[in-house]
DNA sequence: GCCGTTTTCGGCCCGACTGTTTTCAGTCG
C-alpha cells in the first residue's frame, strides 16, 4: 500500500493527541500538529518528493527527526514512536479530545480514574453519576459532558458557508439595530471565504457592550447561550449553529477583526512576527511596551509590522506572510473583473429557464458573455441535447445573438466523459461548437490509475475547451474521485486545456490548493457559475472567494477575458 | 520537535470564560 500525505498527517496528528493526553512537552505536540498541516497541504505526494531525492527539510517544521519518521512510514507503513505510544495509551482516547469541553488534562483524568476510553462509556459514566465524584470535576461538568456527547451525536460538523450566510444576515441586522452599535463583520472563516464553516465569529464595536450581549442571548433563534461574558458570549441557534461573539470599542476594531478572523495559524505566525519586532500584539492593538501604536483599523496592524494588507481569503499560513515581506502578494481576482460565465444550463435539458431569460439575467449580473453547455444526450436523466437538438438550440442562439448589443451567448455543451476517456457526442457535433465542457457523471469509483487515464485522454481531445468540475466532489455529501489531480492539473497546463472552476456551493470544485496548483502549473482556470436558472449566476460570488483563497489573479481566469480575446485563445470565429 | 537580522540553547501567541476552587486550572478560539 503506497503511503500517501493523508496517511502521513494522519499518523503525525494522532501522534499529537496521544502525546498530549500524557501531558508531553506542548511545544513538542505542536510541532507535531504544524508537521500534519504541512503534510495535508503539500501538492507533491511526499514518497514521490522522497524517491526524486528531495530534502523534506526544506518543509516548513521539518526538521531532521520529522523528516526520518516521515521516511520511516513511506518505508514500513509505520511509525515507531506511534506504535509505542498506542501500547501506552488505549488508541481510542483520542476520540474523547473531539468532545467539547474536553482537553487532555479531563480526558487523562477520565481513563486513568474510570477507565474510561470511548465515547460510550465516557456516557455511560455521566449518566451513572461517577464523573462528578473525580478531582476537578463537578456535577455542571458531568451535565454538559453528557449534553455534548448527545448533540454530537446528531449533528454534522460543519455546513456550507452558503448556509451559514443565511442564518449570519438576520443575526448581523439584529445586532447593529442595537442602539450605539457602530459596525458589525462576520469574522472568521466565514470572511476568508471558506467553503464550509464550523461555526459563526461575529465581531460587533459599540459604547455600550452589555445592550450587544443583552441583544445576542435573546435573539429569537437562540436554542441555548453556552457562554456570556462581558466582551465574548457564545450562543448555539435553533439550526444547530454555534455562534461567537466579541465585542469591542471602535479604536481596537481593527486588531479584533484581524485576531478573530484568524486563521489561528496565521494569527500566531503574525504574532510571532510582532514579537521577533519587540511588539506585542492582541485583539485590543499592537503595543511596544505600554503604548499601543496600531489597531483601529487591520492594515494598521499589518502597516506596524512593516506588511502591506493581507486579504482575508490568504491568511492560512500558506506563505502569504512571507510573500508580503518580499512585497509579492498575490493581486486577488475580483468579482468584478469577470466578463463572462462559461458554463449554464436551460430548460433544454435541466435547467429551469430559457435561454432569453439566462442572457437576460447574465446581462444584469454585468456580463458580456454567457456560454449555453447543456448537457449532452448520454445521461439519460437529464433529458441530454443530441446532435439534432443542439443544432436547433445553435439556431435560436443565432437568432436571439441577432438582437442583443454588448452581450453573446456562445454555443457550447456539457459533454460527458465516457468511461474509458472518450466523449459522448461526435468530433463532427463538437468542432461546430464555441465551448466543450468535458465532464465526469458515471463511474465515479474507477481505480485511480484508470480515472487518471480517463481524465488525461478526455485533455488530450483536440475539442476540449474545458474540464469540468475535476474532483466530482459534493460538499458533504460525496469524496472527490480517487484520481492524481496534480498529473490531470499538469496535463490542462501542457495542452492549454482550461480547467472550470465551478461555483456551485456544493461543488467549489477545484478547491483552493487545486486552484494554486494549476496556477503554479501554468493552467488558467475558469470560474463558472454551472446556473441551472437565472438565480444560480450568482454563484459566481462564491466561486471567486474560492479563487481567491486559492491565490488566483486576474490573469490567471480564463474569463476575465474580453470577448474578442476569449475568442482569440479559444480559436473560434466571431 | 523546530528554529535562528540578538540565539545551536532557550525560547516557542495571547486573552476570555467557566466551574471548581478559595486563587486558579482547563478549555477554547
Amino acid at each position: 500500500m503506497p503511503v500517501h500525505n493523508a496517511d502521513i498527517a494522519a499518523a503525525f496528528e494522532n501522534i499529537a493527541d496521544l502525546l498530549e493526553i500524557q501531558g508531553a512537552n506542548p511545544f513538542r505536540i505542536r510541532a507535531y500538529r504544524n508537521a500534519a498541516r504541512t503534510f495535508s497541504e503539500l501538492s507533491h505526494e511526499a514518497r514521490e518528493l522522497l524517491a526524486a531525492g528531495a530534502d523534506l527539510t526544506r518543509l516548513p517544521g521539518i526538521g531532521d527527526d520529522l523528516a526520518g519518521k516521515v521516511r520511516e512510514l513511506v518505508d514500513t507503513g509505520h511509525c515507531g514512536v506511534l506504535d509505542r505510544l498506542r501500547k501506552e495509551l488505549p488508541p481510542a482516547v483520542t476520540e474523547l479530545l473531539r468532545i467539547p469541553g474536553l482537553g487532555p488534562k479531563r480526558v487523562k483524568t477520565l481513563w486513568h480514574d474510570l477507565g474510561v476510553q470511548t465515547v460510550e462509556q465516557l456516557a455511560h459514566a455521566a449518566a451513572a453519576g461517577r464523573i462528578r465524584l473525580l478531582h476537578g470535576f463537578g456535577e455542571k461538568t458531568e451535565r454538559s459532558i453528557l449534553e455534548a456527547v448527545r448533540a454530537q451525536a446528531d449533528q454534522q460538523r460543519r455546513i456550507l458557508r452558503s448556509v451559514a450566510a443565511q442564518y449570519a444576515g438576520s443575526l448581523q441586522a439584529a445586532l447593529a439595530a442595537v442602539p450605539g452599535v457602530q459596525q458589525v463583520t462576520m469574522a472568521g472563516s466565514f470572511r476568508r471565504c471558506c467553503e464550509t464553516v464550523g461555526d459563526l465569529d461575529l465581531l460587533v464595536s459599540a459604547s455600550d457592550t452589555a445592550a450587544v450581549m443583552r441583544r445576542f442571548t435573546t435573539y429569537d433563534e437562540v436554542a441555548d447561550v453556552l457562554s456570556a461574558g462581558d466582551t465574548r458570549g457564545s450562543i448555539l441557534l435553533k439550526s444547530g449553529l454555534q455562534v461567537d461573539l466579541r465585542v469591542v470599542t471602535a479604536e481596537s476594531y481593527g486588531a479584533a477583526l484581524h485576531y478573530f478572523t484568524g486563521s489561528k495559524a496565521h494569527n500566531i505566525a503574525i504574532r510571532r512576527l510582532g514579537q521577533k519586532q519587540g511588539l506585542k500584539i492582541n485583539e485590543y492593538g499592537v503595543f511596544r511596551g505600554r503604548s499601543r501604536i496600531a489597531g483601529t483599523t487591520e492594515a494598521s496592524v499589518y502597516e506596524a509590522l512593516g506588511l502591506p494588507y493581507i486579504p482575508p481569503e490568504l491568511r492560512e499560513n500558506r506563505g502569504e506572510i512571507e510573500q508580503a515581506q518580499s512585497g509579492h502578494l498575490p493581486q486577488l481576482v475580483a468579482r468584478a473583473d469577470l466578463r463572462g460565465d462559461l458554463h449554464a444550463h436551460t430548460r433544454d435539458s435541466d435547467g429551469r429557464d430559457t435561454l432569453e431569460a439566462m442572457a437576460k439575467a447574465a446581462q444584469a449580473q454585468g456580463l458580456s458573455y454567457l456560454a449555453i453547455t447543456d448537457h449532452s444526450a448520454h445521461l439519460g436523466v437529464t433529458h441530454g441535447l443530441d446532435a439534432a437538438r443542439l443544432r436547433s438550440q445553435g439556431e435560436a442562439i443565432d437568432r436571439l445573438n441577432g438582437t442583443f448589443s454588448g452581450f453573446t451567448l456562445l454555443k457550447g455543451v456539457e459533454v460527458d466523459i465516457l468511461e474509458d476517456g472518450r466523449l459522448a457526442l461526435s468530433d463532427t457535433v463538437l468542432s461546430r461548437l464555441d465551448v466543450v465542457i468535458a465532464s465526469v457523471h458515471s463511474h465515479f469509483d474507477l481505480p485511480r490509475t484508470r480515472q487518471t487515464e480517463r481524465l488525461l485522454r478526455a485533455l488530450d481531445h483536440p475539442h476540449v475547451t474545458l474540464l469540468g468540475h475535476p474532483s466530482g466532489r459534493l460538499l458533504g455529501k460525496r469524496a472527490p474521485y480517487d484520481v492524481d489531480m496534480e498529473r490531470v492539473i499538469r496535463k490542462a497546463g501542457e495542452r492549454g486545456c482550461f480547467l472550470e472552476l465551478n461555483s456551485q456551493p456544493l461543488r467549489l470544485d477545484l478547491n483552493d490548493l487545486h486552484c494554486r496548483m494549476a496556477r503554479d502549473a501554468g493552467a488558467l482556470v475558469s470560474i463558472n457559475s454551472d446556473a441551472h436558472s437565472t438565480f444560480d449566476l450568482a454563484n459566481l460570488e462564491s466561486g471567486v472567494g474560492q479563487a481567491r483563497r486559492g491565490w488566483l489573479e486576474k490573469r490567471h481566469v480564463l474569463n476575465t477575458r474580453p470577448l474578442g480575446a476569449l475568442r482569440d485563445m479559444l480559436g473560434i470565429n466571431p
